[in-house]
DNA sequence: CTCCTTTTAGAGGATACGTTCTAGAATGTT
DNA sequence: AACATTCTAGAACGTATCCTCTAAAAGGAG
């Protein structure tokens, strides 16, 4: 089977995850994860084609993993449990919640490959049609409450690079039982 | 007096402006902004001394511009005002907003020029004083209600380059009156 | 008109980055 | 043991970017 590998696939999207929550995307260069890995530049190429598929990579697994919560919450018909995904997330995965809420697609891979188009698809449409089947709330204000309030309310401290504080589930169940009309006492 | 500017200050920072709403920070080289200017990368280091200057200085218009009608209505007491502020803002000066918005400081010049670090610290200031002049409200909810909750509701629509719906201004009301207790009809 | 200042104008150098290429190490197979 | 395969290792190349530097254009002052 030929020499095994020192750097698996995950470790250098590790790596790379490292980089880019520290100090943005800019600094996320072959050379600079590659130092962080501890191995040589051919490597990253020898696994990725190229600097984009490798960002592209981090992008997919990261959307990926903090979609599995989000998805299975919404699913079940629990919008508060979706909207309070976010913060719990990111107080699990600080690095992660960095790289996916603080910047765009784009700004880690300037084109998108062909290659994993499918696989950016798949993801998308697996949360669209979460938002579909839930049914009785009218769309944007689904997608208000438990998508943009609960981005909005962890930013900042995702900046400060702390994990967001107690009361910011409160503010965003606050929020949800009023635009989704869920009942439960204000707060 | 010399010869005359064909090209002033404000017009290279437009220049700049239009490049990074469109393409992103990373695209906003110095050649970019010149060929988008019409004029000479020369001119933008006679005005500017370096690319981190240009876009540092960007960066301060813009706050500066966003911030002034937040300013306003929080001195004036009305936190609504303020928080209805964001998408109003954004639908005047899309290009600005999603300056602001979609990207950090530090993604536009990656080390902040000690020149303007006065000038920063004048505009944090600015709002942070603003906020505390707001009293009876616990400060945490505040910055919830009028900043982070209006950012999140507008990010999704900058991100594709359209104005945020009116629906949009609904919401933050309503999760204001909640958040801040001000009364009026839920919605 | 002749200097002086300010600005345009863009060529050129230094540096950094993405990528390719060659060499060799480590393992399974015959 | 010899070979094929898979991966590490890092030097080397082309390109793009930031910035500097020289030259000239455009107006005002004496």
């Amino acid at each position: 089977m030929g020499r095994p590998a020192k750097f698996s696939q995950d470790q250098i999207l590790d790596a790379a995850l490292a980089v880019t929550a520290e100090d943005g995307p800019a600094a996320a260069t072959i050379a600079a994860i590659a130092e962080r890995l501890g191995g040589p530049s051919g490597s990253l190429y020898h696994r990725f084609g190229s600097r984009d598929l490798l960002l592209a990579s981090l992008w997919l697994r990261t959307v990926g993993r903090f979609q599995h919560g989000f998805v299975t919450a919404l699913k079940e018909g629990d919008a508060l449990a979706a909207a309070l995904h976010t913060p719990r997330w990111c107080r699990l995965h600080m690095d992660e919640a960095a790289v996916l809420l603080l910047y765009r697609r784009r700004d880690l891979a300037s084109a998108w490959p062909a290659e994993l188009s499918r696989d950016l698809e798949a993801l998308n449409t697996r949360v669209s049609d979460a938002l579909s089947s839930f049914t009785g709330v009218d769309r944007e204000r689904l997608v208000f409450a438990t998508v943009d309030v609960p981005y909005g309310a962890v930013r900042r401290h995702l900046l400060e690079r702390r994990p967001p504080p107690p009361l910011v589930d409160e503010l965003i169940a606050s929020t949800c039982r009023v635009v989704l009309r869920l009942g439960g006492s204000p707060g």
